[in-house]
DNA sequence: TTTACTAAAGTAAACGTTAAAGTAACGAAA
DNA sequence: TTTCGTTACTTTAACGTTTACTTTAGTAAA
C-alpha cells in the first residue's frame, strides 16, 4: 500500500459538482455560500472524513496560527504550570503552541528559534537560559518580522525595542530578606542565580541592597551563584558548610535551589530550621509537604502565562504599534514552617500567611 | 509597513542567475549539484538570512517531520521527564514535537489528535486521558495512515492492532504490596485509580491478587478509586480516615496520589510511618526529601521515552510491518523510610535501597 | 426598459517548496 | 563514428489551500 493519499477539497468538490474555492468557502462559513450549499459540503465533507490540511491552508494564508515557546526545562513546577497556562490561553485564541525546550544552553536555544522562524510560527514567547551571552538571534527574528516576547528570564540587559513579562524579582527578594530579619536573623546567605540574566541579578540585588539599608555587612563568600537548578543548591549549601562559618538563614533563589539546599542539609545532618533556616523565591506544589514546610515568594504563573499571551496577540494583531517595555506582576510572600518566629507567632496552624507586595 | 515577506528560494536563484530547483538542491546538499555551486549557494543564502519555510516544503514532500505528543497533564514529574525525553529523542532523528495537553479531558483529547491529524503530523505518541470511554478516535487517526502508539496509559481493553510502551504495572504493584507484607503490615489499602485504563486496572490488579496469594482478605471499602492526581489522593485518605477503621498501611497508585495522601495526613496529624505508612506507584525528583522518604515503584521515564520515540520511527519508516504489541518496561522498588522495617533492617542510611524485578 | 445592486457561485493565480523528467555538454567505450 | 553514461543543470508539474477578481442570474429601483 503506498503513502495514503487525503482526501482534499477536489474530493469534495467532485463530489457535489462544484468548485473547490466554493467547498473552502463553505467550510470556512464564508457569507457567499448558501445555506443549502454549506449543509451538503459538510455533510460530504464528515462523510469522507475530511481533515484539512493545515500547512497548505497555512501557506496559503501566510499565517500560521502557530505560537512558539521556548524554555530551558519542563519538569520543574515553574514552567510546567507557565507552559499549562500559554497552551490553554493560546488555544483560546484559536492558537496552537508548540514548545521548544533548551535545557538551558544556548546553542540549542538559537537552534530552536531557527525552526520555529522557519516554520513561521505567528509569534515567540521566551523564557531564556541562563547563560546566555549573545544576544544577536533576537534581533534577527525580530527582523523576520515575528513578534518576540520574553518572559520571567530576561537577557540582561534587555535587546532594545523588547517587550517583557516577568514578575518582581527585586521586590519579592526584598520581601524575604525583610522576613528574614523580622525573624531575628542577622547572618543570611544567598544561594543560587548569576549575572547574566534578569532574575538572577535583581533577586541578588535585593537581598543585598535590603541587608544594606539594614546596616547589616554583605559577605561576599555568603553569596553563592552557580544557577538556578537543584544541584546549585546542593553544591551551593555545601560550600558554605566547608567554608565553616555558616549563616543562621540562607536565601535560595529559585525553588529547585531551595530543594538542593533541603538534600544536602539532610545529608550533613543540619536540621532545618532549628540550624539553619531556608526562605526561597518561587514556589511549588510539594513546597507545604516538605518538612518543614518551606516559606518562599511565590510567583503567580499563571497571570505570568496569561498576561504573556495577552500581550503577544496584541503584537501580532498590530504589529505597527509596538508597545515595548516590560509588564511587571507582583509577587507574594507565603510564609509556612521555614523563617517565622520560633513559637508560631505569625503562623496560623495550617493555612499559610500570605503577604502581597 | 505590509506583512514582510520572506527571502524566498527565488531571491537567491536571481542573484545567482540560476533556477530555483538548483537553489533547492545545493541547500539540501544533492548529489546533482558542484561543489562550486553548492558554496556559492550558501555564501549567497546566509548573506540574506534565508530561512527555509519549512509549510512550503513540508507540503511540497508531504511529509512534515513532526511528531505530536499527548499527555493529560505538564506541571508532574512523570510526565515533565517522558516529555523531556521525547523531545530529545525525536531531535535525534531530525523530528520536532507538538506537544498537546488533554487535562483529563476526553473532548480536548479529540481536538488535539485531530489538529496533529490536520498538521500532518508523521507519527503520534498518547497517554490517554483517565477517564477515556470512546475509542474511535483512534481508528480514526490510524485509517488517516498515521502511527500511533500509546505510552503508559492504554485504554483498556486496548484497540485492537494496537502498539504501545508501557511499564509492568502489575509487576511493579506487586513488588510494593510484598515488600509491605515483608514489613509485616496485615492491613493494606489501596488508593487511587479507575477501571478505564491500564494503569489503574493493573496496579490494583497486583495489589489483591497479592493480598490474595498470601490469604489476607481483601477488603472493598480499603481499595478507593478516584484517579491519578493529588486531589485523589487527599480525599481517598480522608475517605478512609472518616470509615474509622484505618489500614496500618497504604498504597498509593501513583506519585501525586502519595502526595495527597502526605498532605491529608498531615492535616489529620496522622505520622507517617508511625501511625500509617505509605508506599507508592511513580516516583519524583523530591521523593526523597519528604519527610518521611517516600519509599516508591520507580517508572524508568528514559527508557519509556526513548523506547516509544524508537518504535514510532520504525511505525513511520516501515509502515507495512506493523509491530503491534506491547513493549513492556521493567519498574524498579526504591526503599527510602517509608515502608520499611521499623529498625533499619534494610534501608543503608543515606542511599535507597533498590529493588528489580 | 434600463440600471444598479446583490447573492452565489466560478476562475485564475499565488503561497514556497520538492519530485520527476528533460537537456546539453563532455568524455569514454564500442 | 556511434553509443552510452555522467555531470550539472533546467523545466514542468505538483502539493492543497486561500485570495482576489470575474461571472451569472435574479431582483429592485429609476
Amino acid at each position: 500500500m503506498k503513502k495514503q493519499s487525503h482526501i482534499t477539497l477536489a474530493d469534495i468538490a467532485g463530489r457535489l459538482g462544484v468548485s473547490r474555492v466554493t467547498v473552502s468557502k463553505a467550510l470556512r462559513g464564508h457569507p457567499d455560500i448558501s445555506d443549502g450549499m454549506s449543509k451538503n459540503v459538510r455533510r460530504v465533507a464528515s462523510e469522507l472524513g475530511y481533515s484539512p490540511n493545515r500547512m497548505a491552508r497555512n501557506l496559503s494564508a501566510r499565517k500560521s496560527h502557530l505560537l512558539g515557546l521556548v524554555v530551558p526545562k519542563i519538569a520543574h513546577f515553574f514552567f510546567g504550570s507557565v507552559i499549562e497556562t500559554v497552551y490553554a490561553k493560546a488555544l483560546e485564541h484559536k492558537y496552537e503552541t508548540i514548545l521548544m525546550v533548551s535545557h538551558e544552553n544556548e546553542e540549542q536555544e538559537v537552534q530552536h528559534l531557527q525552526t520555529l522562524v522557519s516554520m513561521r510560527v505567528d509569534g515567540i514567547i521566551i523564557s531564556v537560559s541562563a547563560r546566555l551571552k549573545d544576544t544577536r538571534i533576537f534581533d534577527w527574528v525580530k527582523k523576520m518580522g515575528i513578534p518576540l516576547l520574553f518572559m520571567d528570564r530576561v537577557p540582561d540587559p534587555p535587546p532594545k525595542g523588547s517587550t517583557a513579562v516577568i514578575v518582581d524579582d527585586y521586590g519579592g527578594s526584598v520581601l524575604a530578606i525583610e522576613q528574614a530579619l523580622a525573624v531575628g536573623y542577622t547572618t543570611i546567605g544567598c544561594i543560587g542565580g548569576d549575572r547574566n540574566v534578569n532574575i538572577g541579578r535583581n533577586r541578588v540585588q535585593g537581598y543585598t541592597d535590603t541587608l544594606k539599608r539594614q546596616g547589616i555587612p554583605v559577605r561576599e563568600e555568603w553569596i553563592i551563584a552557580g544557577g538556578y537548578g537543584t544541584e546549585a543548591g546542593y553544591n551551593g549549601f555545601m560550600r558554605l558548610h566547608e567554608n565553616g562559618q555558616v549563616p543562621r538563614c540562607v536565601f535560595a533563589v529559585t525553588y529547585p535551589v531551595a530543594l538542593g539546599v533541603y538534600a544536602a542539609a539532610k545529608a550533613r545532618n543540619i536540621r532545618i530550621p532549628q540550624d539553619m533556616d531556608v526562605i526561597c523565591f518561587g514556589d511549588s506544589d510539594v513546597g507545604s509537604l516538605l518538612t518543614p514546610a518551606l516559606s518562599c515568594v511565590s510567583q503567580p504563573t499563571q497571570r505570568l502565562g496569561e498576561e504573556s499571551v495577552r500581550i503577544l496577540m496584541e503584537m501580532i494583531d498590530h504589529p505597527e504599534s509596538v508597545p515595548g517595555g516590560s509588564r511587571v506582576i507582583p509577587t507574594e510572600l507565603i510564609l509556612r514552617e521555614t523563617c517565622v518566629a520560633s513559637k508560631g507567632a505569625a503562623v496560623l496552624s495550617g493555612e499559610a500567611l500570605r503577604v502581597r507586595n
